[in-house]
DNA sequence: CGCTTTTGACCGGCGC
DNA sequence: GCGCCGGTCAAAAGCG
């Protein structure tokens, strides 16, 4: 992922022949440094998701510390189930109930996915190849932008559901909630590849029903592409932090304003360097 | 006309 | 028991 491409098509060395004769080399220097500042900018991006990963690993372990062998879903749903039931069960039917409802965690399977959208877009539509159905929408209480609900719609059966809101801190930021698997193939590729256009997704967040605890293994099934990943056993792994440059590289280059804006300074200082 | 979206009503869980 | 809140339902409206 190189920033060669884009500066191929916003500025196209040879369509006109150069006036001066120091105007190459001082092209071939340019060009020489915005590369080394794309390289400097790509080593940065790849520490940036490093760091992040690292930091989500961190997270994770010291959930694990937190809460050996439960997290803390299971632990309020056993919770209440000991308010419910009796407090003198037996200790077998206990963990009779905890196996149950870890099996029941491991079935929901939950993921979350950030995405970023221009800021003037106020859908909340994510395009993730899927069919979805909409069949509510409510303003909750610790966010003030409303949060919609979808049902997967390409199969009746399919018991996937979907929310989706802007976030708090970044209204420019979807925040899709998956909940469950999908029983059906994917629909639609083309539509998510021209949604990961408009948009790029942040990261994926392996999400336990409840924050701060340590979940199952949970599957962000956006495809069988090379967007799929499994968050938990693949977020920390070299492809999908070369896919998560890849993203915002591909983001950035093709954003018309950021491919003007480089031409503009780019030319700007060719025009101070002919100038002189 | 059929499908999707909108939106107010309703329901169940949870805390007090 | 009551109120709050998130999630879902379903009738009405919108749209192609």
């Amino acid at each position: 992922m190189e920033f060669n491409g884009l500066l191929n098509t916003s500025l196209d060395l040879n369509a006109e022949p150069l006036r001066f004769p120091d105007e190459r080399s001082a092209l071939v220097d340019e060009l020489k440094r915005v590369n080394a500042e794309n390289k400097r900018l790509t080593e940065m991006l790849t520490e940036v998701s490093k760091n992040y990963n690292e930091l989500q690993n961190r997270i994770m372990e010291c959930n694990k510390i937190k809460n050996p062998g439960m997290d803390n879903t299971a632990a309020s749903r056993k919770r209440k189930a000991v308010i419910n039931g009796s407090a003198s069960e037996s200790s077998s039917s206990d963990e009779q109930s905890c196996k149950k409802l870890r099996e029941e965690h491991t079935k929901a399977k939950i993921s979350r996915v950030y995405i970023q959208t221009q800021a003037s877009d106020t859908s909340l539509i994510v395009k993730d190849g899927y069919q979805w159905r909409k069949y509510g929408q409510k303003v909750t209480r610790d966010n003030p932008c409303p949060r919609a609900y979808f049902k997967c719609s390409y199969a009746p059966t399919c018991p996937v559901k979907k929310k989706v809101q802007r976030s708090v801190e970044d209204r420019s930021v979807l925040v899709a909630t998956y909940d469950g698997e999908h029983n059906h193939p994917h629909t639609s590729k083309l539509e998510m590849t021209s949604d990961l256009n408009r948009s790029v997704i942040l990261g994926l967040v392996p999400c336990p029903t409840s924050l701060g605890s340590s979940g199952p293994s949970i599957t962000l099934d956006l495809t069988k592409q090379k967007t799929s990943y499994n968050s938990s056993s693949k977020v920390s792994t070299p492809e999908f932090q070369k896919f998560l440059v890849e993203q915002m590289a591909s983001t950035l280059t093709k954003d018309p304003n950021f491919k003007s804006a480089l031409a503009a300074a780019i030319s700007g200082k060719f025009l101070q360097q002919t100038e002189r």
